[in-house]
DNA sequence: CACGAGTAACTTGTGCACAAGTTACTTTGG
DNA sequence: CCAAAGTAACTTGTGCACAAGTTACTCGTG
């Protein structure tokens, strides 16, 4: 390892560990859009739909630190579930800079429609349920490391 | 595990996989976002020089099968870093149909000032050689099996 | 009360990603 | 040779991501 040529220091950019998890980060994706497009869902879309749909109603800035989505992605994300009926937005009566993320009964009744993806999901990984709780260890700790030793967010 | 709680049964954000991935690779981004910032460079273009400075010129074709990406993406992407100065492109002789991407003599002078980036971010990483070694070998194999299972790509 | 600091949300602009449709060139089979 | 199939690249349109700037509200202090 020490000592390589220096042309193959970086190595090939199947080597690099950021592009394994870029390219994986879209392939997982990639397997998501054929389920969530017959729900008329986005995968953010999705994500959103699962905080919502367990924790009933949130707040744009909690939904934000739950993500790590800034306003810029959310707020008109937020807005076209709204216009597809499935979530309401609102200020907060207790304060009005806050604005309140909630179902509509539709976006309630909707989470029956996908009861079936996580196991797709899971089934297309086809990994052994140690190695995929393995994996989600270490890029939890990878983002940790990375988000605070980078710009200290 | 077995017999959780049907409310619970697709867990939190937080303990599904495909959000660990996705925000684990929107974090790694971000660190390398300052870094490449001050080389005017995006973290997608980051990916294309170094393909580059591998292999010298490929075609847009080779391109996007080695970053998986399509030409909706690298067209624009690659007409900007010819607007910047660092790669030129121009139709084959002997396939008018395809594009060769090369380096100016500009873009093969970046490289140097890279050197540091692949130190930088290991570092910022915080894990031992060997547990990167293995989530990326995670990461293959997950990005091979969702993207042959899925829709035969 | 007033005012300055802080905060939540929104807006604007740039650059990916990707689907779907188009154009130009090459190859194959009659 | 020529038509049909195939291929490489480009274009258009939608939806993230994120930086930077703006607006509106809240809170703390004098």
């Amino acid at each position: 390892m020490v000592g390589m040529d220096p042309d193959e220091a970086v190595s090939t950019i199947d080597d690099m560990v950021c592009f394994a998890l870029y390219a994986a980060s879209r392939a997982v994706t990639s397997a998501y859009r054929p389920l969530l497009q017959a729900l008329n869902l986005t995968y953010p879309q999705y994500l959103v739909m699962v905080v919502l749909w367990q924790r009933g109603s949130i707040t744009v800035k909690d939904l934000g630190d739950h993500l790590q989505l800034d306003y810029g992605t959310l707020t008109p994300l937020l807005k076209r579930l709204e216009a597809a009926g499935l979530v309401t937005r609102r200020r907060r009566a207790d304060d009005e800079r806050s604005v309140e993320v909630g179902l509509t009964d539709e976006g309630r009744e909707l989470r029956e429609s996908t009861r079936h993806i996580p196991i797709a999901i899971g089934d297309a990984m086809g990994m052994p349920e140690a190695e995929l709780s393995r994996l989600r260890d270490s890029l939890r700790r990878l983002t940790n490391n990375v988000s605070t030793h980078g710009s200290g967010a």
